[in-house]
DNA sequence: ATAGCCTTGAAC
DNA sequence: GTTCAAGGCTAT
């Protein structure tokens, strides 16, 4: 009784269900394999990347342009998924998971065919080649030169069973010496494919936090009408799920594997800034004028806001969050204001409260998701145009964004005449944060407490040099 | 070695 | 009873 995907018209709803590629080697899929949606033969792929079995060496550090071996380039594969004892048959716990994959896939879906994407948006250098990346060579050296990969040794060992199928808040009281990250059983495989023409991230509508908690408080999608600048950044938006479920899996990765370096908490916390920086450093790449400076530009602008876009980043996560006493970390992950108090040293915490007001003060004025993605790009071009070599183009962003985020707020928000200016305003607090969280890392890395091969350590330097 | 098929068996 | 992923088996 072969379980055949229904080959023929059997729900025409939409078109046919082609989109069922294994994101692998393109092949049928043929159903989720520890987590990732594959065709039959790369299911020992899967599992080898889930630690099942040896076979995927060279797990590259899932990165913006750095190239990833088979396994780890398409998302997690579940270690949680490998029975214990090889046991055969059986269902496991991820069930419900996979349903809400499937559903999240779909509504994709749909909101690509609802916005009618047009292929033009696709960076036309992205992806012919899946091992090039169509990346310049500088921003590779992002990673630092010599050694971009950490080295990857065999596969992880078995990893403790998790404590429940939904990951969720882990411990209260922090000190997640070996956090409960592990248990976080999401796998997000991005349509990045060779093939993909369509990357994920096109279709990451706002609402597709659908299935996670709860989500901002305006239902519905974004609002109609927007300006053009503000609907394509919205566009670039990437996918929530699909970044907590990538550095979930780095975390999970790096504790699984170095038996002998457990990090702190404070050393996962920059593993997790680290990746976050990664992720924006992608969406970066991806931005519309940004992508179009010359890569001297782009560093110099990088270089310029990183850590500004990494509060920002955090911010906004509070924002949404909305919860006045705890932390959202991007991993998903809840942590009580006061358990950061009780554990950190009073700088950071100093830093988190700060951050905490800055959130609170955003709330007030409502901020929503059009100008936070407004703002980020502001952020991002908020270097004086006098050091880029493209002033024009750099200008041009800047005012565009500015026009943007002014129309839309006019439009959107008529009663709050200010809160064009007031939203500008915050973002000097940002800068000022994002100051002091600088100083902060480098007395820490002059501490010696940061991990090594710190793109967050890199940033620092590359700034002050 | 491995792509494709089959058996198992808990979750539904 | 039915589903369907984990894992085994086998012809290539």
């Amino acid at each position: 009784a072969g379980q055949a995907p229904a080959p023929a018209g059997m729900d025409y709803s939409y078109d046919e269900d082609l989109d069922e590629l294994c994101p692998v080697c393109g092949d049928k899929v043929s159903g989720y394999h520890y987590g990732l949606l594959t065709c039959e033969s790369c299911k020992v792929g899967a599992a080898a990347g889930a630690g099942g079995h040896r076979g995927c060496a060279g797990a590259g550090a899932p990165g913006p342009g750095l190239l990833r071996d088979r396994c780890t380039g398409y998302g997690l594969s579940l270690p949680a998924a490998v029975r214990a004892d090889r046991m055969r048959g059986g269902r496991n716990k991820f069930g419900p998971m996979y349903k809400r994959d499937r559903a999240l896939k779909q509504q994709k879906k749909a909101l690509i065919r609802a916005n009618g994407f047009k292929l033009e948006t696709v960076p036309p250098m992205l992806s012919p080649v899946p091992g090039d990346y169509g990346l310049p060579a500088s921003l590779q050296g992002l990673h630092g030169g010599p050694k971009a990969l950490p080295p990857s040794p065999a596969a992880p060992p078995p990893l403790d069973y998790e404590r429940g199928p939904y990951g969720s808040a882990g411990l209260p009281g922090g000190l997640p010496g070996h956090a409960p990250l592990a248990a976080y059983p999401y796998a997000a495989f991005p349509g990045r494919a060779i093939k993909a023409e369509l990357p994920d991230r096109y279709a990451a509508g706002p609402e597709a936090a659908a299935g996670y908690g709860y989500a901002g408080g305006y239902g519905g999608g974004p609002p109609a009408d927007l300006p053009e600048l503000v609907l394509k950044l919205l566009q670039l938006e990437p996918d929530e799920a699909q970044v907590k479920a990538r550095i979930l899996g780095c975390l999970q990765q790096e504790q699984g594997k170095g038996r002998h370096d457990k990090l702190s908490t404070f050393g996962l916390m920059c593993r997790m800034a680290d990746q976050t920086l990664f992720s924006i450093v992608e969406w970066a790449r991806s931005c519309v004028f940004f992508k179009e400076l010359e890569v001297g530009d782009q560093m110099k602008l990088l270089q310029n806001c990183w850590s500004e876009l990494l509060v920002f980043d955090h911010v906004y996560r509070q924002v949404q969050h909305g919860k006045e006493h705890s932390v959202l970390l991007v991993t998903g992950q809840e942590v009580d204001v006061s358990a950061v108090a009780a554990q950190a040293g009073s700088v950071l915490s100093g830093l988190v409260l700060r951050a905490q007001e800055l959130v609170l003060h955003l709330h007030a004025l409502q901020l929503d998701r059009q100008e936070f993605v407004c703002l980020k790009f502001l952020i991002l071009f908020s270097l004086d145009v006098k050091y880029l070599e493209n002033h024009a183009l750099a200008k041009d962003a800047q005012e565009k964004a500015n026009a943007a985020l002014l129309e839309y707020t006019a439009c959107h928000y008529p009663h709050a005449t200010d809160k064009f200016r007031q939203l500008l305003l915050r973002l000097a607090e940002v800068r000022a944060l994002s100051m002091q969280a600088e100083e902060y890392l480098y007395h820490k890395h002059l501490g010696g407490e940061v991990p090594c091969n710190n793109l967050l350590i890199e940033m620092l330097h590359a700034k002050r040099t």
